[in-house]
DNA sequence: CCGCCAAATGCAATTTAATTGCATTAATAT
DNA sequence: ATATTAATGCAATTAAATTGCATTTGGCGG
């Protein structure tokens, strides 16, 4: 019998080995990191990811300075969804997407596809280098609309 | 003569209007945030609003505040410009428009028109109310561009 | 014009995300 | 193995934003 392998994530060795192809090193902090934003989907806060981090691994300032060192070279994008924290999610490189943030209750909804590639064309057509963008829409999803209506009821503002 | 009127200033009058519609009141510090967001263009962090409404007028959290509640009836958008402050401008309402913010000097580009109205009506067909979002492009501006070539010199990395 | 009342404000304290300094640990090259 | 230095842990700190509560004031009715 072989000795057993780790179970295959193709994400996670490539961005280890983007690590490495950075000169920055591949620590346990950091694989545990990658591992959830590989495997999850995303975006999350620092918090979140700290805490999906089996406990006593790292620290969460670990988590700040990685995500920060892991952003710089691209291998994960920040995402901002208004609410004071930022998110991170493991950047695919190839496609970009966009997000459709429930301003009630957070859910996320990941549009496939990106609209503003011909923005970033234009950016760069201006001069512009290393361009990049943040592109977030919000609205209240159906289910939040549900129970919106139940609680406030036909005549939300007519008491007796 | 006639009494003197203060300059003619429409949006500010109908921003003013907007605030009683709402019936919210008409203060001192408001027509104070909404005379520098009609008449300068922005967007100012509360910081740089705070700092350009004369002294004594009122308090740094009333900014905040004051900003709180124009957001929420749309008088005023906020933008992130990723720099852990958020900035606001007054919103025209009619036409989007989108930014292109450089990432070394922080200098804003307008861009008068907006892409991302397919991908709002797109939210909405999935079932989405009250859909908005936000949209920033990064970059480095040639100004800045110029500076670091200088700055760098052709061989940076080497001394001597 | 005067007084009422809720909205808005001022001030101080607080919360919370994020950052920094510095001693220690550990990953990688030799 | 050893050296080098990036990365980490811990504690303290920064800075944006928020909250509580007493006071003020805008806009209303009389």
């Amino acid at each position: 019998m072989p000795p057993s392998h780790p179970p295959a994530n193709s994400s996670l060795e490539s961005a280890l080995q983007t690590l490495r192809d950075h000169q920055a090193r591949v620590t346990e902090p950091r694989r545990a990191i990658l591992t959830i934003l590989t495997s999850e989907h995303g975006p999350f806060t620092v918090e979140e990811i700290y805490q999906r981090i089996e406990k006593g691994v790292c620290d969460l300032v670990t988590v700040y300075r990685s995500l920060a060192a892991m952003e710089e070279i691209n291998l994960v994008r920040r995402c901002d969804f208004g609410d004071g924290a930022y998110r991170y999610e493991f950047n695919t490189g190839d496609h970009h997407h966009h997000h459709i943030i429930c301003r009630t209750c957070r859910s996320v909804k990941t549009l496939d596809f990106c609209v503003a590639d011909s923005l970033e064309r234009m950016a760069r057509q201006l001069g512009y280098e290393n361009v990049t963008h943040t592109l977030e829409i919000f609205g209240v999803c159906v289910n939040c609309q549900k129970k919106a209506a139940r609680a406030g009821g036909p005549n939300p503002a007519v008491p007796g």
